[in-house]
DNA sequence: TCATAAATGTTACATTTGTAACCAACAATG
DNA sequence: CATTGTTGGTTACAAATGTAACATTTATGA
């Protein structure tokens, strides 16, 4: 009877860890981007995306970032609203434009950033460094995945 | 210049790859329940409780999937509309109602508990047993770690 | 080159979610 | 016991999100 091997338990299912985490990893560091800098979520994750990666189009920030093209129209809108980036046109191809931080957008980054990196190394220690190490580059695998076609 | 440390790409920024990771986990999923069930993602996961650990209350439901009153309330009463499950007085204390999944629910259940089980295991494959383990033990590690107060 | 298709974004509308106010049942305190 | 507070759950309203239709620019190809 292989199907006692079944899960009946979803303490180790993975979606559900992985969600669980993710919200208690990231619910900490709302208060400060929300607080602070009036930041939804959406708001923050372009806008260290563009800190982090350098300017960008929308659709290259959709790709990387795993997130849909209209939330992050709405969110590019709001950090332009809020002097946070601005828009130049791409001559070459007038679809898109090449969204870039302004000067009040790079100190929030900035000092975000610095919240980030203590926050990391929180986990690091409290995790040790070892399996912190271990869990990044195991998600990074997972997410590198060709889609699991359950 | 310990400046240099800090972070400045968010590929290795813990919150992000756990938002990543879960959303391609969980995407796949989603068309299971979704298009053969119709439930959202709040109840799949409730079902998904009740399923495993058994009859509970919604508010067990809340603390042990870390899901708000207010959305497992809402969920509990869709499942209930689609005969998923039924809720049991309890004469002790009749502020909360014990949740139970019907015939109908348990059935649903065990389908999408085998697609789960699938589901898992190729991703065991994919990561490797040995990684795969780990990685569920660091979860379950980080999830259970007091609030990191940043 | 003209028509058609595809890519990039935006917007409108419906659905889902979060926040806060609320109700009912119970607990604790005078 | 009243009275006050707490707990479990629901609901109303506002905010955020997803889906689908749309506009604009570029690519394709007969």
């Amino acid at each position: 009877m292989t199907q006692e091997r079944a899960k009946t338990s979803l303490s180790d299912f993975l979606p559900f860890l992985l969600f669980q985490a993710a919200e208690v990893s990231s619910r900490n560091f709302q208060q400060h981007y929300q607080s602070r800098y009036g930041m939804l979520r959406t708001e923050w994750r372009v806008m260290f995306h563009l800190g982090s990666v350098g300017d960008q189009t929308a659709k290259q920030i959709c790709d990387r970032a795993s997130l849909h093209k209209t939330k992050v129209s709405r969110a590019v809108k709001a950090l332009e609203r809020k002097r946070f980036l601005k828009r130049i046109t791409i001559e070459a191809d007038r679809r898109s434009e090449l969204l870039c931080l302004t000067k009040h957008g790079k100190t929030a980054f900035s000092e975000l950033t610095i919240v980030a990196s203590n926050f990391d190394q929180q986990l690091e220690q409290s995790l040790g460094a070892n399996d912190h190490k271990t869990l990044i580059t195991t998600l990074q695998k997972l997410i590198a995945l060709p889609q699991h076609n359950t």
